[in-house]
DNA sequence: TAAGATGATTGTCC
DNA sequence: GGACAATCATCTTA
């Protein structure tokens, strides 16, 4: 009595103090609560909302809603809490790891630095790998922007559905016995299934950075002829130390550096070159002549610029005016990569003992090509006797090192000279 | 397009 | 670890 009755459902009157012990009769009205709640889905939202509204003001609302959290608590949740203690995905932590690597998640650190700059330093560092090694980083860091944009976007889309989820519970909860921890769970079960997604996306972002990867490492591995400069320079090398073309350390860096390409790619190129060479002399028989003939007339106007040199400067002060080195106007490229190659510069003090090696090495050059023989030499520049009866070079008399003090700073280093 | 040239890789030896 | 030898893969050229 004096409860409203709203929508025609009428409630039971609430219990006034002690209603004696009629136990029965709370039953009943727990009963019919129950009954209401249990058929409030069937009818019409406008006579839901108002049952609704009708249930939420009764007098025995709490201690109802109190008991079914109770039993709700005591049953299935806490069964499955312990059971959603579930450990780190595996996968997932090595996508993670993997995208963290890759320079995709994390911090901005010029993605991929670490794999496009071992692939730059193994091609050589020219200009062509520059423009691979930029534009990989270019495509990684469009891969890094479409994660983060879409890892975004699922982050904010999961907020928004979990803060939606929850206002719905927190709605709900005035209805059914909701708990806080049964909310959480919810909210956990929503963080999970947007993961999966997340996982997904992980997943495809670390596929096309594989691709990349592939990609960019076989561009790496394609063979590329080294230029034509840097052959020469190479084969000058090669050609001028035959009896024993076995550069040092330091000759190989300097050769690196001369031709843009890295020390290993200077063995490479040696190595192939001496098993080459060494299976067919005769092919390269014309290619040695070549480099004889280059390397004569280098030598012919290092004697020329000497004799002027010696005939212009002061015995005692040779050279002077001059950092040491031969100042050849027309000496080519080829012949101041030789002066390098060498080692130090041509000392003026050092210019009149080289003199006559040159005059000889042209000489011989001259004989050798046109057809006259000072008795010297045979027939061919470069002939195998330079090889040991065993396929091998001769310990060369002069070490290999182009800097190496015996063979003197200022030598034209050139077998020519034999 | 085939053949040769050439840079790189791999396995072996010392 | 460097050199050699064989081989692969790609580039160049006729």
């Amino acid at each position: 009595a004096g409860h409203s009755v709203q929508g025609g459902m009428a409630l039971p009157p609430p219990p006034h103090g002690h209603e004696g012990a009629d136990g029965d009769g709370r039953k009943q009205d727990i009963g019919d609560i129950l009954h209401q709640i249990m058929t409030i889905t069937d009818q019409s939202l406008d006579e839901a909302q108002a049952k609704k509204h009708a249930l939420n003001c009764h007098r025995m609302k709490p201690a109802l809603f109190s008991v079914l959290c109770e039993i709700k608590e005591k049953t299935g949740l806490s069964i499955r809490g312990a059971q959603e203690e579930d450990p780190p995905d595996p996968q997932l932590m090595r996508l993670d790891n993997m995208l963290l690597a890759e320079g995709v998640s994390g911090p901005e650190k010029g993605g991929g630095s670490a794999a496009a700059a071992a692939a730059a330093a193994a091609s050589g560092g020219s200009s062509d790998n520059s423009i691979e090694h930029s534009d990989y980083r270019a495509k990684l860091t469009q891969i890094r922007q479409i994660y983060h944009t879409e890892l975004e976007k699922y982050e904010q889309a999961c907020n928004e559905f979990t803060t939606h989820v929850m206002n719905l519970l927190r709605e709900q909860s005035r209805t059914r016995p909701i708990s806080p921890k049964e909310i959480e769970r919810m909210v956990g079960i929503i963080h999970r299934k947007f993961s999966s997604i997340q996982m997904q996306l992980k997943q495809s972002t670390c596929e096309a950075v594989m691709i990349l990867r592939s990609r960019f490492l076989d561009a790496r591995r394609k063979r590329r002829n080294f230029s034509k400069q840097a052959t020469e320079i190479l084969n000058e090398y090669f050609y001028s130390h035959l009896s024993n073309p076995y550069p040092s350390e330091e000759a190989k860096e300097e050769l690196a550096k001369k031709c843009s390409i890295t020390v290993s790619q200077v063995s490479n190129w040696f190595g192939n070159k001496r098993i080459r060479y060494k299976k067919n002399i005769g092919k390269f028989q014309e290619e040695a002549n070549l480099y004889a003939a280059k390397t004569a007339v280098t030598a012919a106007h290092a004697v020329a610029a000497a004799v002027q040199n010696n005939q212009t400067n002061s015995p005692t002060t040779p050279n002077s005016g001059s950092s040491g080195s031969f100042n050849l106007p027309n000496s080519g490229d080829m012949f101041m990569n030789m002066q390098s190659l060498n080692g130090d510069s041509y000392q003026g003090s050092q210019v009149g003992a080289n003199v006559q090696s040159q005059v000889d090495t042209l000489r011989h050059v001259i004989n050798q090509t046109g057809g006259y023989s000072d008795g010297l030499g045979g027939n061919s520049l470069y002939s195998p006797h330079n090889l040991n009866a065993n396929g091998g070079w001769q310990d060369a008399t002069t070490p290999s090192s182009v800097t190496s003090p015996t063979e003197g700073p200022g030598s034209v280093h050139s077998d020519t000279s034999n």
